[in-house]
DNA sequence: TAGATTGTTAATCGATTAACAATC
DNA sequence: TAGATTGTTAATCGATTAACAATC
């Protein structure tokens, strides 16, 4: 199935929204797409999308294009979503009851196992039917329990501590949205969301542009 | 100031890191820094430190390195961070109510003035002394104050909408949470956060981490 | 002064775009 | 068959890294 080795990250940050793209034609009753249609769409240039496509296989027909629901089914396998992923999420604060809330992650198969929290308040309380359990039972928690992927949703103070019990329990992937940089071994994967520096991403542009004027 | 125009998205997605590990080293008492040691800490090569600072100003010294006070109140004031901005959220939902509880903004000078919502249920209820008002108010609102950044947290289908009223009303940078891309005039700045692309990139590389073996 | 480290130019690397033969 | 559009190679563009003279 894998035709090239070593996918640049570039062509890896592209390919969630080719899925997003497909799936809304998809549901719009989309049958088939060339890459020039799909690019005046997705705004990546057509040469881009072929090249993209290629690395993974031969999707496309020459004379036709790509059939929407096929290559949407590719993507999806691509990106792993053939399986399903156990998570728990690391923090019950505002964060980390937004992405329990979030029910749009369950249906791409990422089934939250459990919620921790240090927070006595918080303990015991449901979130969609997941109970908030004491931060203490994690370590026991993940040896009984194999979960695919942890969600770090603590203050930066304790995101270290806490990706450490993680991954000594065997963890290989972690979604940080603690603003602070995770040391932990090559094999862990590791995907930030770093809040405030989308943020001041966005005032430097603002600023940007003011001076321009 | 500026020493070199079109400075690439490349270098300007770098600097709020830049920001964050000064703010670090200033709160742990480091005076100064070469672009190797910085290189060490931030993961970036001493040469692109060196590129990407001379972008925005000759901040170093020869044989001695960087000033971290002085480097860190140059890229606060690159990054816009040394005027205040007006914000307003849309939508009170889970990541709306996330945002509007987030403490670490107002500190960087992102005051919230008003958050929106259509459900009658959160009318009239306080987040950090901010009342969410009804979503029919948001046109006159803005049309009385000036607000510098539109939060949406509006579910996608919704989203397009509140971009339009928001734009109408002369705001000209939106930081969108809802997984759609807006349509937006060219001068208008938009900052997505796409917490499902996020996710998808992390199910990506677990998934092929796991094919290796 | 000698050592350290910058600012900056040149070399390399990688990603994007253009072009076109292959083929449906 | 003729037209359309892919897959893929080659050309271009941009970003990163290396090297080193300038200078604190």
């Amino acid at each position: 199935m894998e035709r090239k080795r070593n996918i640049s990250m570039a062509v890896i940050k592209r390919l969630p929204k080719y899925h997003r793209y497909l799936r809304e034609m998809l549901n719009n009753d989309v049958d088939r797409i060339s890459s020039k249609e799909l690019s005046e769409k997705i705004g990546f240039t057509a040469s881009q999308i072929r090249q993209d496509l290629n690395c993974f296989g031969d999707f496309g027909q020459q004379g036709y294009g790509y059939n929407v629901k096929d290559l949407y089914t590719q993507i999806s396998g691509i990106l792993g979503l053939s399986r399903e992923y156990k998570t728990v999420i690391i923090g019950a604060g505002n964060i980390g009851q937004a992405i329990a809330n979030y029910t749009r992650f369950d249906k791409l198969g990422f089934e939250l196992q459990s919620i921790f929290d240090a927070n006595p308040k918080l303990i015991g309380m449901r979130i969609r039917d997941v109970e908030i359990q004491d931060i203490d039972n994690l370590s026991n928690f993940l040896k009984r329990n194999h979960i695919d992927i942890g969600i770090i949703c603590v203050p930066r103070i304790n995101a270290q501590r806490v990706s450490d019990v993680l991954v000594s329990n065997g963890v290989k992937a972690i979604w940080n949205f603690a603003p602070v940089d995770l040391n932990t071994p090559e094999d862990v994967i590791i995907e930030n969301v770093h809040l405030s520096e989308s943020l001041l991403t966005l005032s430097y542009l603002l600023n940007e542009r003011e001076e321009e004027e």
